[in-house]
DNA sequence: TTGTACGCGTTATCAA
DNA sequence: TTGATAACGCGTACAA
């Protein structure tokens, strides 16, 4: 095995072949597992790459192959300033690493690379597709943030095998898989109800954006069938921030409220410090359900009552849906859904 | 602008130069921004370019060039099975995300794109070494979980420009940038005495990773300082979990505690727990100082008074590290170390 | 079964 | 200043 020295220009093909005294095209051959080679030829060939410490270079492949064995993480930001607050956000939440943690569990295996995209203008939602078209990826996985997004639709029209995490904002044809936010949210409504809560409010996330709304429709469904045809609403953005002060317009404008139902764990924590400041005792005063089963929900004080949101397993699916794509592009276009279900701990 | 239909050949350099009327050098230059160009043919040809909807192949265009644009984050995980449940946790804890929004923050802005690689067994890295070789990416930085690692070695060796987050295990001409382990460790250490603790113990993670060792002998070296010559320590391995039962252990051992640095936030949150479980208030009965100042450590109750650890920052710089270093492999082995800084909440 | 030769889309060299 | 033409490293018809 050749120690690697800088600057040595690395062995190609023909240096193999050279070595193995056969033809650059036999090394080729052999390596890439096709079946007409002499079983001889295959071990003196092989010995040739160990003894030059031969590497095929991925690029030279894929000029010609039109494959990377790269699939990306696109994650689709609203039109974004240089400055982005927001993503560093966004990239501290669990909600990024859990995704990237089940894509990598299924990616890794069949030996698939994963790049990150971010892309938040015009501009570079054209290059993006350029760039895919070209070969860049064999395919992507969209983490669309914005209530309306043209990219998924642009990856449609230009043939770039694509999953979405989370259904697209509006009709394109494309894979997605998801979550049953509306079961989800009803879980929770019912959950609280169960509990004996007379006034129950909802700190929703941002009303346009379809896990958000979907949320906020199940809830209230659930709601007005138990005879509550209106309930308190106030809106955050998913930060821990914007709960905590949900939380207290919500105190403010229905003190008597003794559940509420928060559309993720991270506001969740928040209305759980606005709770307390106000003095009001969880769950005894006010009954909390959160949404996610991040890791802030055990973390929180009351541990808190979630809805289990399986997102490591929907990105290893989508992973998966993802290669069976790019293996048949012609692959009728599918949705998976995945259950939500309580985890009932101290909060509610 | 052309609207991309899925199947139809893509345009190359070829067919601008055609639709242009000038050569495919010509265009090349152009779109490289070469000045010696009649400026005249240059609107011609962008026009073209416009009018053909052309986007560069950048895997061609890398195989000539030898640089591809995109930078490699390299978690380096030890002999890892197939089934490496360890992953998932990484992925989730707040740390994996805080480096990638540091690292994305910079590199964004130089159009430089991210790929992930996790790589733990001999033959993944020599793979790796060897693609990264062949150009597979310019550079990379490296999160190096393992206590000794031979990785770092092996890139410094493959003449792969490379960056490391924390210092390396054993002694590598390597970039890297750190945290002053030590002088955090001390802050608390200083902080925990200050508030008048007088059974002072501390809860480590693995004892053989130096960012981990250098909080510990920090911790020590100080609390001999202040004639604590001995501290009753328990190891977790950064988990929340691990963090719980070490503080069971502790408190089994030494039911006299009244202050605990812990070596990150995760693992104070166990200990809170378990505190908590034990009928000990923090911080009266027992004051708490965790590290890294993590997303965890405002959502805790009490929230945790902490170290500061500018993860998001640090990932910056060593992006900004790197891509110097690509620029100018010459460039000398260099090493940025951040200052840490108490940030004083309710847990002591 | 093996080798020859061409093409993938660029950039870079060298004449013109 | 521009245009042929040769690399870059590989896969693969086609011929032998």
């Amino acid at each position: 095995m050749q120690r690697g020295r800088v600057g040595e220009r690395l062995p190609t093909l023909e240096d193999v072949a050279r070595v193995a005294g056969v033809s650059r095209a036999t090394v080729s051959r052999v390596i890439n597992g096709i079946r007409n080679v002499d079983p001889q030829l295959h071990e003196v060939v092989w010995n040739a790459v160990g003894q030059t410490g031969y590497v095929p270079n991925r690029m030279a492949r894929s000029l010609v192959t039109r494959r990377t064995g790269t699939v990306a993480l696109i994650v689709s930001d609203s039109e974004s300033h240089d400055d982005d607050p927001f993503m560093s956000r966004f990239f501290a939440d669990p909600y990024f690493g859990r995704v990237v943690g089940g894509l990598m569990s299924v990616l890794r295996r069949s030996g698939v690379q994963l790049a990150l995209q971010i892309v938040g203008t015009e501009d570079g939602r054209r290059r993006l597709v350029g760039d895919l078209r070209n070969g860049q990826a064999d395919g992507v996985v969209v983490l669309s943030l914005p209530a309306v997004d043209p990219l998924p639709g642009m990856l449609v029209d230009g043939g770039v095998p694509a999953v979405m995490i989370g259904r697209p904002g509006d009709a394109v044809p494309v894979d997605y898989v998801d979550l049953a936010n509306e079961t989800g949210a009803s879980l929770a409504a019912e959950h609280l109800l169960g509990r004996g809560c007379q006034q129950i409010g909802m700190i929703s996330g941002p009303a346009e954006v379809p896990a958000s709304s979907d949320r906020i429709s199940g809830f209230r469904r659930t709601m007005a069938r138990h005879g509550h045809g209106w309930v308190p609403m106030a809106a955050g953005n998913f930060t821990q921030d914007s709960g905590e002060s949900a939380m207290r317009t919500l105190l403010a404008g229905h003190p008597d409220l003794d559940g509420v139902f928060v559309a993720n764990d991270l506001m969740a924590l928040g209305a759980l410090l606005a709770l307390r400041d106000a003095g009001r005792a969880v769950p005894d005063d006010v009954a909390i359900v959160g949404f996610d089963d991040s890791s802030a929900a055990v973390a929180a004080t009351p541990a808190l009552t979630t809805v289990r949101h399986p997102l490591e397993d929907m990105a290893a699916e989508a992973a998966r849906l993802l290669l069976a794509r790019i293996d048949d592009p012609a692959m009728r276009v599918s949705s998976v859904i995945y259950e939500p279900a309580l985890v009932p701990r101290q909060s509610a």
